[in-house]
DNA sequence: GGTTTTTTATTTGACAATCAAGATAAATTG
DNA sequence: CAATTTATCTTGATTGTCAAATAAAAAACC
């Protein structure tokens, strides 16, 4: 017996968050783009369709930063402005098909990532991590 | 009845990285310092002792960045290159007092954020978390 | 309907973060 | 001791970032 006792929550959740960073870093170096463009990808990818005051707020810049970032990422041909009917001042950005192809292979990294890190696990503990962890990110 | 159904592991790990990364974003703009400074604050506090290869290894950059980083927060009083007594070629990387307050205090952030996230949580709830993340971050 | 205010996005100037490549100095190897 | 490897720094280029100023369209207000 004597299981060393695992290290307190905050420290987990650390541990958790650093070591999906390293991840992330390497994978998304791989692919050309910077962490930087790529979240942005992930970004649109998820939602689809955003002006630029949004996809700012979700990513937690400034829209004078994300009018430089979206001009490179126009020019590398991963996402597209394009005129908003309802609202001449703004754009709806979205995702080329290129940029769509970034988001579905960045994303199967990630379900790749996720299979590796629960391998050892039975159905029941994934279901609990997945309930648990459900009800961690719901109270953010 | 009928809980809706949780998203996927993968979609759930996503979107617990993204929150805490911007729920760090936030704090450590009150703190004055850059995300970078304060991760490598983060670094030198846990490790203690680091010389710059090491440091830059763990933080998943190259020596080079490292260098000028470190002038800088050499500079704003929180670390300090002392001399390695077995290596003249190397330093030692450790906090000052006044970086070890900054650990400090950000490390108390961290665990606020964990009471928070868990305060719906029974003792048993926390403890299976704790088990699962524990296997979870081994398999990095 | 016309004026004022607010909102959306861009531009500019400054600085921090990053890398790759090259330089320097110390340690290690043969 | 000479050659190689290692640890750090320097330099030049690019990207990420902000704040403040600008411009244009929409919304609010009489």
């Amino acid at each position: 017996m004597n299981h060393s006792t695992p290290p307190d929550l905050t420290q987990l959740l650390i541990e958790l968050y650093d070591k999906i960073s390293s991840w992330e870093h390497t994978v998304v170096k791989d692919s050309g783009l910077s962490p930087a463009q790529m979240h942005a990808v992930e970004i649109v990818g998820h939602h689809q369709q955003l002006r630029m005051k949004e996809m700012a707020e979700l990513m937690g810049i400034t829209t004078g930063t994300l009018t430089v970032m979206v001009d490179r990422l126009e020019t590398l041909g991963l996402v597209h402005r394009q005129a908003n009917p309802n609202d001449r001042r703004s754009y709806v950005i979205v995702l080329t098909a290129q940029g769509q192809h970034h988001f579905n292979a960045h994303h199967k990294l990630h379900d790749m990532l996720t299979e590796e890190l629960t391998a050892s696990f039975d159905a029941q503990e994934k279901v609990a991590l997945q309930q648990l962890l459900f009800k961690l990110v719901r109270h953010f």
